[in-house]
DNA sequence: CGGGATCCCCACCGATACTG
DNA sequence: CAGTATCGGTGGGGATCCCG
């Protein structure tokens, strides 16, 4: 294991199991679960569904900008993460209904102390970043 | 504004001030802050930077696998966002002391919360993804 | 010692068109 | 309604070599 592990991991001061092909093995769970959020799309579907269950097109209208392409393959990845849920109803025309699991639910907690933060500090990582190096 | 960025800010009940050029603005600093920290180094750099100061090289060699163009890059990253300081010395050689501001420390608070629930629960999030799909 | 410059690959993401 | 298929732009990240 490397010092990268160790140092990520001993934030929470705890070991992770490895079920690992003896290859190389670069991740832990915290970055992990960081990437799971980091892409484009994935945190504002999960608030959504935090609120209540919607269906795929409610969705699509609720949020501005994202392609159907997007919002699949965003629902397809919390969901092979067991964070999202995907209940087909079969009506005519087909219903499809996305809600957040229990373990989906429970991540929205640790989340919003990261969400209070980031609003707060908000000001001053704008300010820093506006101070353009001496370029 | 897009029902994306309220639904995100409002995970922390708050709404951010909008210097924006009129056009479209797709971020809200929840996302930005997860953002910060989901690319494949700075979480290991903050973690690292928050038990002491570190030196270029030594930071390079604890972290096992990083090139020295991504130290660089990722050290950069985290202090134009003014988490990580940077401190030259003038001696001979050069030595270059980097280091988290209160601004950075702060953030490893909120942070070690994901991190403990990441690791408590990564073995459901493993297994969700093992479960492969009826391909 | 602490970087910078260059090349290249690949995952993320948007746009568009098509379908059971 | 709820997707899939395809194309192409863009930026992250690794490898390698060079510099004050």
């Amino acid at each position: 294991m490397s010092a990268a592990n160790t140092g990520v991991t001993s934030l929470a001061s705890a070991a992770l199991p490895m079920p690992v092909p003896a290859e190389e093995y670069d991740s832990c769970p915290v970055t992990d679960v960081v990437r799971l959020m980091s892409d484009k799309w994935s945190m504002v579907v999960l608030v959504l569904l935090g609120r209540r269950s919607h269906r795929f097109n409610e969705l699509h209208r609720s949020i501005d900008g994202i392609s159907q392409r997007m919002l699949t393959r965003t629902l397809r990845g919390l969901g092979s993460s067991g964070l999202v849920l995907r209940q087909v109803r079969p009506t005519v025309p087909p219903s499809v209904e996305y809600g957040l699991t229990p373990l989906g639910e429970s991540l929205l907690e640790p989340l919003s102390g990261l969400a209070e933060w980031a609003v707060r500090n908000w000001p001053e990582i704008a300010a820093a970043r506006n101070r353009v190096p001496t370029s």
